[in-house]
RNA sequence: GGCUCAGUAGCUCAGCGGUAGAGCAGGGGACUCAUAAGCCCUUGGUCGCGUGUUCAAAUCACGCCUGAGCCA
């Protein structure tokens, strides 16, 4: 096959492996996917890449506390970040993992470039460290009794060590420049402008290396400390960039999938990779990528979630309950990236019934029941369709749209605009009456009416296959295609409406997406 | 304390200077091809509050209230 030109590059942050994946960081991980899927669906030559994070004390302890060695313990919650994303329908390029010798020898590599520049210092660092945070914290922010803001119930640790600094604030002229001459660096608005302000106030050298700590990557220059977990963990996007057969060196990475188009993280993270993570790369010398994108949090039924209220929403579960494309439609669609958002179950199964179920399910199948019954031989019929056909223009006007949603991270408006043409075939079912024109024994105007209504709805799936990967599939299945693989699709021509062949065969109309029964 | 974003129908949100919109949910109707789906009609809002600018303000300005977030 031949390597498309364009490539485009998108990736999640890697997660951190002391706890099992929850619903936060498989929405991250979904919509990565999803925009991912949509520039596969064009053509492009597309790297999409997601990992876990694996170095630091807090991974160290935690092994500790399950009696098992660190690495251990790394192999069996990385193994369910990736069953996770399997069973979400996730198809990453990549799959990154910061214990992988490959990155440590990138990593190396990064970090001679750093201190060739001369920005890599020694120093003493002393004050209160929160190992849950990996993070050292000013004495005004911590809580009563000196616990971390965002870990209440763990007290932070005085350290006083010699560290080794980043050079941070070497760069924050160039940080300056770089927010102002791409305004796009940084998306959302909201999240840039706080950067920006961030940043303005005067950016501190920050620490790399820790000496107390020994899972996690030996300090190049300094056999006693190991290298920071967030210097190790910001790596992974170039050392993701390197090809599984290619000796592990920064060129080799640099190659093909270098710089990122997409690094799309949750808004608490904004800061390591619009600031951090920059500085990094211009101490090294590197292509800068072209994106951060700070999504929103998750709600439960309008309340923040959390472990001690009790309303976690597990992923597994939802996905055991629902099935992937549920869940993937909706956290796609009702949420708008960028925004928080709230997961609230009556929601969930009104929106997945009523657009799913109802307007794009229910349409396929009572055409296709009514293919079966008005034409005996059940193939698609071979019908001359006018140029100015009601629902060919209509997607011919929402093909671009629905393109430039995706294009801007907006997969919600994309779907919409999508759906929109199944609930405008509805209608026009409604309207042309064929059950009716049947009766009076107009056979080809039926034959006409059904072909441009299962046109549609095969142009539906096509363009929400970046959402609903498998029901897309199911769909297309169904109208007849052969196709094994959605992934085979092609924005041109399959997006173009009028592909479907006249004499296909489809299977058997049967509902393809179920209509949820509400429990209470 | 400083700053950012948001506050519009029960819910999710669009509108961002010219006398209020969509989807879902709720109510009614006609149809029958269909997953009791779809189609048509419909209930529902002092557009957070106040003051101003303007012939005219969800829409601009200022102040306030509420919520979310940033200030290593």
């Amino acid at each position: 096959m031949l390597m498309p030109d364009s490539t485009f590059v998108i990736t999640t942050p890697i997660y951190y492996v002391n706890a099992a994946p929850h619903i936060g960081s498989a929405y991250t991980t979904l919509a990565a996917d999803a925009i991912a899927r949509y520039h596969r669906l064009q053509g492009k030559d597309v790297l999409m890449v997601t990992g876990t994070d694996e170095h630091g004390q807090k991974i160290q302890r935690t092994a500790e506390e399950r009696g098992v060695p660190p690495q251990q313990h790394c192999d069996e919650f990385s193994a369910e970040f990736a069953k996770l994303w399997h069973l979400l329908h996730i198809r990453h390029d990549r799959f990154i993992r910061t214990t992988d010798p490959r990155h440590k020898a990138i990593v190396r590599e990064f970090f001679q470039r750093v201190w060739d520049q001369g920005d890599i210092f020694i120093g003493r660092q002393q004050g209160w460290y929160c190992v849950a945070c990996e993070e050292f914290k000013d004495e005004a922010e911590l809580l009563e009794g000196g616990f971390c803001p965002l870990h209440p119930t763990k007290k932070v640790e005085w350290k006083d060590e010699e560290n080794y600094f980043f050079r941070l604030s070497r760069y924050q002229e160039k940080l300056e420049a770089l927010y102002a001459e791409h305004p796009e660096f940084i998306q959302p608005e909201s999240r840039r402008n706080e950067v920006i302000n961030f940043v303005k106030q005067g950016l501190r050298d920050f620490s790399i290396s820790r000496p107390s700590v020994s899972w996690g990557i030996p300090f190049p220059a300094d056999p006693g400390q190991t290298l920071y977990v967030w210097f190790d963990a910001l790596i992974n996007y170039i050392s993701a960039a390197l090809a599984p057969d290619d000796e592990p060196t920064l060129a080799n990475a640099l190659r093909r999938y270098w710089p990122a188009d997409v690094h799309l993280v949750g808004k608490d993270i904004v800061r390591f990779h619009a600031i951090y993570w920059p500085a990094m790369l211009m101490s090294a010398g590197l292509p800068l990528p072209k994106q951060v994108f700070g999504h929103g949090f998750l709600t439960k039924d309008g309340l923040k979630m959390s472990k001690s209220l009790g309303n976690t929403v597990d992923p597994f579960e939802l996905v055991r309950q629902y099935g992937a494309d549920a869940v993937r439609y909706y956290f796609l669609t009702e949420i708008e990236l960028g925004k928080d958002g709230d997961f609230s179950e009556g929601r969930f199964i009104d929106v997945l019934n009523a657009d799913l179920a109802n307007d794009l399910g229910n349409l396929l199948n009572r055409t296709l029941t009514m293919l079966k019954k008005y034409q005996p031989d059940y193939r698609i019929p071979a019908v001359e369709i006018p140029a100015d056909h009601p629902l060919k223009t209509l997607a011919e006007t929402l093909a671009p749209l629905v393109a430039a949603a995706y294009e801007g991270m907006d997969p919600g408006s994309a779907a919409r605009k999508a759906l929109s043409l199944a609930q405008a075939s509805n209608k026009y079912l409604d309207e042309q009456a064929p059950w009716t024109l049947h009766k009076q024994g107009q056979r080809e105007r039926v034959a006409q009416i059904l072909y441009a209504v299962l046109e549609s709805v095969r142009w539906v799936a096509v363009l929400l296959s970046p959402l609903i990967p498998a029901l897309s599939l199911k769909i297309l299945q169904q109208l007849g295609f052969s196709l094994t693989d959605i992934t085979q699709l092609r924005w041109d021509p399959d997006a173009t409406w009028g592909q479907l062949p006249p004499g296909q065969e489809p299977q058997p109309p049967t509902p393809v997406f179920q209509r949820i029964l509400r429990s209470t």
